[in-house]
DNA sequence: CGCAAACTTTGCGTTTGCGCAAACTTCTGG
DNA sequence: CCAGAAGTTTGCGCAAACGCAAAGTTTGCG
């Protein structure tokens, strides 16, 4: 077990509010595990027997439809829970958690999450407050889907993914972890062929600059600007 | 007040596991209101003041974009809560809530809330399985947004609709609740004209029969089919 | 009873973005 | 250092669905 100590829960939103007792108490009941890009830390429709917490890297929660498309429903950034279906009285993950990047998380058995909810004040109210927040992007993206063309879903998702991950760099905002044409494709629900000509106009324009796998938007504001009203 | 009992509630999830008494003082604290067709029972973005229970009726919920576009998020069917922004930690309402046909609403201060949750039992509980439920549907919304045609998406729609509110007729299964092809096409993000289009296309086949305002489905199977694999 | 409003149908031209195909570039492992 | 895998670019043709327009139908209200 790698040293982890109570100053790196303490910013966290569930942890916020706990004493140092308390979070030591929760740590000493979690297993670490580093995961590499690509794998794949929980799958859909499978028995939810642990809860994760996202130290660092990013989480991309994904679902698979019967043709075998993939659809990124969401992204977690570092500092979040998640497969917590737990917590909204499930008990199967309801979409598949795949690493966008090599990261580590903390997990809990399932069966212990009840009593962190009785036994820890603000525990509860915290969680459903980020479970709140992802309802709200869910709703955005099928307002989205349902009234925006391609090039302005794409805009958002950069952005999206900008202010969740993104590194300062001297030509602009880089996104935080590898990312492929594919990938924004299962974001927006469009081919990657589209993706790649669109980023490719907008290199020509000076909005992005974009390597493989890696993207920098160079002006967020005009990115903005395309994204819609 | 119209009479009410605690055998309205008894049968409701959030309640089912409550003693009479607990229902009667749960009841007492309640103000029922009849809703009209159409009219608004609160607005997107206003303080939540109140949370809801849908006694009879179906509500709309809806979000409208910059552009004055409306898209349907989600039906709440008879029997369920609805505005519940504070178990999500929210002070405001992420949506407008619209009747979609007449209906009776009972509803609460929220700031009763965290009340009930403390002090029933198996409250709190079974209002998270509702929201789980409502996360794993806006979930199918965006997967089917992203990687379905109209036609799949109308006949999906359709299906949803008949499973949550349909009454059996000798032609087959009605809506039920007066729906015109504009709310179709903002449940499915697509247009009036091409959901007018498909409907008469199907009505040709005897897949549905529709009226103004009315849709019957004749041939459920048929319709799953269409909806995709 | 008649008019206006709400809802529906249908036609036609246009466009967006997909599907398919092929070539090209960058990385990785042996 | 080379071969193959993984990721990206680009061209071309096509179909789904939109936008606009206009006319038809049903309903409710005065």
């Amino acid at each position: 077990m790698p040293k982890l100590d109570e100053s790196l829960l303490r910013p966290l939103p569930p942890f916020s509010k706990l004493d140092d007792s308390a979070i030591r108490a929760i740590l000493d009941q979690s297993t670490s595990r580093r995961f590499e890009k690509g794998s794949t830390v929980f799958e859909e429709a499978t028995a939810a027997e642990s809860f994760f917490l996202l130290l660092d890297g990013t989480i991309r929660v994904v679902r698979i439809t019967t043709e075998g498309e993939q659809v990124t429903a969401l992204h977690i950034p570092a500092g979040q829970l998640f497969g917590i279906a737990r917590a909204l009285g499930r008990d199967t993950y309801p979409a598949t958690a795949v690493a966008a990047s090599e990261g580590v998380v903390l997990s809990w058995p399932t069966r212990l999450w009840d009593g962190f909810v009785a036994q820890y004040e603000g525990f509860a109210t915290e969680t459903y407050k980020t479970i709140g927040d992802r309802v709200g992007e869910m709703n955005t993206r099928i307002v989205e889907m349902s009234t925006q063309h391609v090039e302005q879903r794409i805009a958002r998702a950069l952005l999206r993914l900008v202010k969740q991950s993104g590194k300062k760099v001297t030509e602009g905002i880089e996104i935080g972890f590898p990312i492929t044409r594919q990938d924004v494709s299962e974001m927006t629900g469009t081919t990657l062929h589209t993706v790649s000509r669109l980023l490719s106009a907008w290199e020509k324009e000076g909005l992005i600059i974009s390597k493989r796998k890696k993207i920098t938007v160079c002006d967020p504001h005009r990115m903005v600007t395309l994204g819609g009203t």
